[in-house]
DNA sequence: GATGAATGAGCGTTCATTCAT
DNA sequence: TATGAATGAACGCTCATTCAT
């Protein structure tokens, strides 16, 4: 087995050390040493720092996009989708905590022209748990006293487990998911459904997408 | 002899530039332009830069605790208690708002030394939601599938209106906090409980703690 | 007697580094050891280092703009005015070599739009010698070839001297002055005219408008 | 075993950017680039960047050498020998322009042992015509007032050609020459001699000496 | 109080050059 | 021939901070 190509492995330490001590907290040095090149080096397989975080949060909100496509594909009822948005979206902000607080946290490091595409990427993503929700309250699914208060709170709630999830936790990561969606059915005022795929089910749809092979970020 | 306290308005400078573009991000010139005063003068009124940051986040962990506080003296019955928390902590993060994400968005510019005396306050203040959830699920009054679980989700939601509420916007401050307390007592599964005191009661309390006087932050 | 200001330092070094290395060929550190401070204090006296350059090109150009405007102002003829061109350009470009130098040189490394006004600075002084030589021609005291060739030649002629005027050299700056004009009053076929000022009256006109104080440039 | 000969088309393409840009503003990649090679393998076709300096000065120079030798074999008169040294250099410095300003113009670029042979060239090809107008002084076809000073103005104003010629330009090269050669002996205060070459047969003096294939540089 | 002056350290980035393939 | 990969050194510039006045 050869080395990883170094292009994925400056990603994968810049995600590591702007989640933990930000983009503006990073030195490129400190990134070249963490990746185990010159400064100079680390130019030949990027860009500026900020293409980098750019290319970082862009590669992510793709992801959570066709994870969300796929989940919307499959569930047909309100519920069955959001059951399914709340899973992915927290199975993959446990499984690429690093990667998804970035995308949550550095959008203001972004200058205006950049910040702008990465903007809209993260407003289509709302927008999918938006017309979600927005159906389900149609349909007498749900019971929201508003429906973009809703929706940011479920997000902001959801978003928080990148925050705090441990793989060597007290849960499992599947309790984890099956919780948050039952918190956030409730939350909606729904009645739980039977008859939806398991936590498992969407672990495999998050690992499908964001692969095995690097680590998680 | 104590560090020289901050200035009201270069602490409300700092908090909005640290708000908007991160400690890292914020320059020292930048904030003594902000203020008027060149940096060498600002110099007078703080002590580093990193020591401006903890008074910040000091301050305002301990204004959330004293809240907190008030809550839990005037309110007997967990219900009534998450009701009180999940409004005062909304209100506080609107008004806020500024202020209240520095908190929660730069603890980790702190360095290890500094950083622990602010962790253990916020380890306390959500202590308090953690046992107002504890007893009520205790007493059955709340059905939450995990107890810290819930603590976590909720305190993320509702910190989350600081990132978005908008003073001028389409919800007054009232309803965004009813519409809170709503979510999170169906989050934890809770039945409503009448005579619970309005909105106002709880903006009045945040104001009274806060004051009115500085710009908000 | 009090150090000279940094400010006037600074130019003076970089008009002297510039000159003997090039504008891209001096570095800033390089300048910074040239005026005995460090390369972060500099900037406490200078923009960037493109800024510096602008306006060590702008004074000197608006310098000579100075000189020629005196000079037409007291030479009626055309021989006349010619004579105090040739004259205050060489006494100009002996006595301050280096900053004519960088003038002459580093026009390229400006940026577009920094090179625009300076480029335009610079036409109106040749324009200068462009009508007087064309006045020159049409009263039939001069026999030139073509206008703007002669202009052209004259011009690089007399700034030539920059390069290889040296103070204890062969000749005293008086007798190259005077050489210049005869040889420009030759190469324009003009009849030399009685009457003109000496040398020693440019010279000093040259250093009244440049001023004795600060190193010459 | 000697250094590598740089190819024609980097040689061509270092003239180009170093008389545009100058030696220092000119980096290896963006000479690789203009060749259309990466910057590696440019270095199988040159030593240094300073070595690559070095040849294009020393065939400048070797070349004005070479046609100015020719000239004097041809001319046997101090006023034919000027006449043609002018019309060669003006030939030269108009077809060649970027060459020979780089010639002119970087000689500060290189280290002082790589400087000190192309300054002996340089000063060989000047002192060609310091004789010839020394032997015109003596012989009274010329009336200088410094043998040196008249030297250096007229190569000075011959050089400069090099600066303002443009091929499409409003007079064709033989009047360029032809004026530059008049003003020239002007100020020499020479008169005009008869049957003297036209500028056509220095035109092809020079261009059968730098030849015709490569691009003119 | 208030500031101009000063700096060592560090920033993100580019430099000319080498070398294994 | 040709290049991707690599680097130590340097680039222009900004950082947070100090101090004499």
């Amino acid at each position: 087995m050869s080395r990883p190509h170094p292009d994925g492995r400056v990603r994968a330490a810049a995600v590591a050390l702007f989640a933990t001590k930000g983009f503006h907290g990073t030195g490129i040095r400190e990134l070249a040493d963490a990746v185990g090149l010159s400064s100079a080096t680390l130019y030949h397989y990027m860009g500026t720092k900020e293409d980098l975080l750019v290319d970082i949060m862009q590669t992510s909100l793709d992801r959570l996009l066709t994870a969300a496509g796929q989940v919307l594909t499959e569930s047909p009822s309100p519920v069955g989708a959001m059951n399914g948005l709340v899973r992915t979206h927290v199975v993959a902000h446990a499984l690429r905590k690093a990667e998804t607080a970035v995308v949550d946290t550095e959008l203001r490091a972004l200058s205006p022209e950049r910040r702008r595409p990465i903007t809209a990427l993260r407003d289509e993503y709302e927008n999918v748990w938006g017309s979600v929700i927005e159906k389900g309250q149609a349909s007498g699914s749900f019971q929201v006293p508003d429906l973009s208060v809703a929706r940011l709170a479920l997000l902001q709630m959801c978003s928080g487990v990148a925050n705090w999830y441990n793989p060597g936790g007290r849960h499992a990561l599947a309790e984890i998911a099956d919780m948050h969606a039952q918190l956030s059915l409730a939350m909606l005022g729904a009645e739980p459904e039977p008859g939806l795929p398991p936590a498992a089910h969407y672990i495999h749809l998050v690992t499908g997408i964001w692969g095995d092979d690097a680590a998680p970020g």
